[in-house]
DNA sequence: CATAGTCGTCACGCAAGTGTCACATTCCTG
DNA sequence: CAGGAATGTGACACTTGCGTGACGACTATG
């Protein structure tokens, strides 16, 4: 795999709750580094440069809320997405919280696959550089800007699925995945489809993107799929 | 099926509920042990070496929680990945069970399908494929992450038997096999085949790989076959 | 409430892949 | 140089995997 796990920097002041979230993240494969306090918590930012903050709604000292707002308002650490733990019952901070410019909150207590993939989805969308750029292959153009993808510059009508089925083949091209690795990676983990409706999109893929394209798309028989300007 | 289905230890103190799932999960294709209590779990891991572990919340004597914290401080089966079933309504026990180490959860009742779906992803995040570097060998190169074989930068065409067998001939290289090896190499083991069906698949890669690169595969006339760049 | 769009699942059929056989060919041995 | 054993080779029936169209459930939209 190309990406290295990403690395998230859990704050909180109980020890037992961070060793117990950086289990379940690392199981996911991601890196952890742990912060008591927010002043340990800037030092590690500065040092490791994180993906993103998983902060506790409750800090001694300078409470979680101020804590985010402070990484907003500086420039190096505005772009960085933050999570929020929050204990049940404090429902209210929700709105305090965003307001602080969290990207979104969760209240204890949590499943891991609930974390994992509310982590997944942030990160997901706070990585604009990059996908922001259209991807261009052989006369297919996908513009994530525009949302729109165009086959020889007339415009190919698909839905989300089909969208972000191609985006994700565009981005990984050349290499196999199985269908079990598509579900992961497409439909998002956390979900449970049938292996053979990837099939289904594939094949909806496939018509949409007409004869001029559709080969990209290669059946690699026994395996999965394959996006592939190369003959197969 | 080809492919060994993984096994899985099933421990319930209740009998049905550990048929139902056992039926569920045979029928899925994966091989099922079950245990009604913790030492009866222990001997079974010890045993046959599962591949994963469906734990029940409740437990007579040793209780769920504290066997799976036992078989993650264990070196042997800290790997082992784990999935507790708790009962309807005892949300809290989401923590103090990922605190013990499971994988994920299910609430009961549950579906077999999203029992299996669940596993399924659990079994492919505790199996992180190794990255597997491309083997070249004089032109001729397998790429196990395109999933592709080239001669001479030119596509090979071949099933997925052929690109097994190719695999394992190019990572274990100027060593003669039987065709009994082979067998159980490629094959996988408990399957029952005639010896002289490798011959036909020897014959068809052979085909396949070309005049310029046949020449690769030895016969070695008693014995079985060789990988071999050195001319025979 | 009606309509259109999307999604996941299923059932059917075709085509690729697989294992086995029969026969041809090669190789070794006496 | 015969004869047998081991291997090469083409053909065949059977199995498996994938493409494909259809359908019901669900959602958003007017």
């Amino acid at each position: 795999m190309t990406k290295a796990g990403k690395t998230v920097l859990i704050v909180d002041d109980e020890a037992p709750i961070r060793e117990m979230i950086a289990v379940a993240l690392e199981m996911a494969g991601y890196e952890c580094i742990e912060a008591a306090s927010a002043q340990e918590a800037h030092s590690h930012i500065v040092d490791h440069k994180p993906d993103m903050v998983l902060l506790d709604w409750m800090l001694p000292g300078t409470s979680g809320v101020e804590f985010a707002r402070r990484l907003k308002r500086d420039d190096l650490t505005a772009e960085m997405p933050i999570i929020m733990l929050t204990a049940k019952g404090e429902e209210d901070n929700k709105v305090q919280g965003l307001e602080a410019g969290a990207d979104d909150y969760i209240t204890k207590p949590f499943s891991p696959r609930e974390l994992v993939a509310r982590l997944k989805a942030v990160l997901r969308r706070a990585t604009p550089q990059g996908i922001e750029e259209p991807i261009e292959v052989s006369g297919l153009m996908l513009d994530p800007v525009c949302h729109r993808v165009t086959s020889n510059s007339k415009p190919v009508e698909i839905g989300p699925t089909e969208y972000r089925l191609l985006q994700f083949f565009m981005t990984h091209q050349e290499r196999a995945y199985s269908r079990a690795q598509l579900l992961d990676q497409v439909w998002g983990g956390n979900v449970y489809v049938e292996e053979r409706t990837v099939d289904v999109h594939i094949r909806r893929l496939r018509k949409a993107l007409g004869e001029a394209h559709e080969h990209l798309i290669q059946t690699v028989r026994g395996t999965g799929y394959r996006f592939s300007t190369k003959a197969s």
